[in-house]
DNA sequence: ACTTGACTTGGAGTGTGCTCCAGGCTTTAG
DNA sequence: CTAAAGCCTGGAGCACACTCCAAGTCAAGT
């Protein structure tokens, strides 16, 4: 029953695999977002694919806004076993997280609305009969 | 031909009315994406409904993500008169931070499916059979 | 043997956008 | 007359999430 045997990556080509950068990479771990990765013999560290999945998942949470702060406390309980409780609290906290995306998302289209509206009507203004252009410099 | 007599606001009165504080208001003052906001014989600000309009607009654009640097530019382009050059120019900040609104909206969207799915896993790993139920406290 | 280059660490520094504070002024209420 | 409320200013401080740095280790290349 051996470990899977898969490659591992050096924490530059980590960081280029999930686009992010090797200081980030470090500084997760150093706040314990990430799990002490295994070093080789000279205290690099080798990333493995599930490091990396992790990695992604994580990237996924700040990506869509997620303080470190509420990372942290659904990293915690991911530690803390598979019982029902941690799994609701970690559902708890993802459904939270995904109400407030889903506010901002909406906000953001509203936004995006009334720029269009801006633009729009900054064409109109161009193009407004008896309007001379402007000296082209 | 009068100034529109309508009511002023003071500041705190133009922080609630616009839902943003009334420090940021005058940081916004201070850094010039406000213009000088007129001022009762005390020294006071008066904000006017135009005022408020433009604060709308403000935040409207910091809401939507757009630095205070490009704001300042685009603050700037108000400033500089009608022409066609300076609206054009208005035009292409906008519609610049159209394409990075929209493209930030899409990703979101893909976070949340994403965060959905995992729910939707825990969700099945919580239902599935022959698993103990956590000890309740 | 030496240089290069990728990695290590702890800790300091940075950028952004506010947010707060001390000290001072004026009006209003008691 | 005093006290409280609300505003003013310049400037310091803060939260967040990195980002950078100096000094060191190690291994491979020339």
């Amino acid at each position: 029953m051996d470990q899977n045997q898969s490659r591992t990556y050096t924490i530059q080509e980590a960081a280029e695999e999930m686009q992010i950068s090797a200081d980030t990479l470090r500084y997760y771990e150093k706040i314990g977002l990430l799990h002490p990765i295994p070093r080789d013999q000279n205290g690099r560290r080798m990333y493995g694919e599930p490091d990396l999945g992790w990695i992604y998942w994580l990237k996924l949470l700040r990506d869509s806004g997620m303080p470190i702060r509420t990372m942290k406390d659904y990293v915690n309980l991911t530690r803390s076993g598979d019982d029902d409780d941690t799994i609701q609290a970690r559902c708890a906290i993802l459904e939270e997280h995904r109400n407030q995306l889903r506010g901002k998302i909406a906000h953001l289209k509203d936004c995006l609305d009334k720029i269009t509206k801006k633009v729009e009507f900054y064409q109109g203004y161009r193009m407004r009969p008896g309007r001379r252009a402007s000296k082209k410099r």
